[in-house]
DNA sequence: TATTGTTATACTCTATAACTATA
DNA sequence: TATAGTTATAGAGTATAACAATA
């Protein structure tokens, strides 16, 4: 009896020959790799999803980035205190409504987030390294059109 | 200020221009959706990689098994004891080594996993619907150049 | 009566370290 | 001295339910 299969540990043959799994792995390979370069920030991915979708959207309300990103509420109260401890985001007064919070980004979350998709571009450089720009934008394509197909989907931005 | 954010909820349109989101956010759906369907059988998708990789590899042990799919030795233990319960898998004494146990897939073990691969299918088929069998053969391709070059990353089966 | 944000809680998944029995 | 398997434990990450303030 063999006590070790041949080839390269860590990722069996007989799963490589699933779509699905070849997705679901790279994603969490993906996910790790962005994860551990944006820890330069002191960001999570959590955080850098908030964070750039907020300055994309200027200031809304924490429920209405829940429902932007798929978050679920409860979670985001963590995230926003972190990102406004580290002087990112502020929590305004909600023009008409006193239960809310307007989410500001800061000039320093700006810089943040500019290094962020330094980062990311960075990441994403090396996770896609072994394709050339026709083969990337193919993925990106394929992927694009799965991602619209699911776009309900309520799971939030990172893993974990 | 607006409430709410133009189109759909759950995910930004920020975010899908990353290629390494879109692989992410793909990969936590595809996983949850095979997931679920594989609840029919009573399996996780951790018990499906196992099981899936034991049937092909023969008898090894738990050990090897760990490396072959990049999970670790704690987390195989409650793995293995799952699928001995269900009937699927026998831990068998090791020819010569009074340690290691030889893990065996039972005829029940067998039958479940085509089961599963049936569902798999179904799940696959799900997941790329909008994708012809061209462009599916193109993403599977894509895919695998990049899950090769990320072979050794030790990550498990599922996410979760 | 419903909604926003918050807190407390529980649950899952995973990783770490220590232990045993063998090698 | 190292290895296979196990156990216990702790740490993320997430989800659930209840709550106060306000609509």
């Amino acid at each position: 009896m063999p006590d070790l299969p041949p080839g390269p540990a860590s990722v069996h043959n007989v799963l490589m020959n699933h779509t699905g799994f070849l997705i679901s792995r790279m994603g969490l390979v993906a996910a790790k790799q962005f994860g551990e370069r944006l820890e330069s920030l002191g960001l999570t991915t959590r955080m850098w999803g908030a964070l750039n979708v907020l300055a994309s959207e200027g200031e809304i309300t924490q429920h209405a980035l829940c429902k932007s990103i798929g978050m679920d509420p409860s979670s985001m109260v963590s995230t926003i205190d972190e990102l406004e401890a580290m002087g990112l985001v502020e929590r305004r007064r909600h023009p008409t409504d006193r239960r809310a919070h307007a989410l500001h980004v800061t000039e320093a979350g700006m810089e943040t987030l500019a290094r962020g998709r330094e980062i990311a571009r960075t990441a994403q450089e090396e996770l896609l390294a072994p394709l050339n720009d026709e083969e990337r934008e193919q993925l990106h394509a394929l992927l694009l059109r799965l991602a619209m197909a699911t776009r309900k989907e309520p799971l939030a931005v990172a893993p974990r």
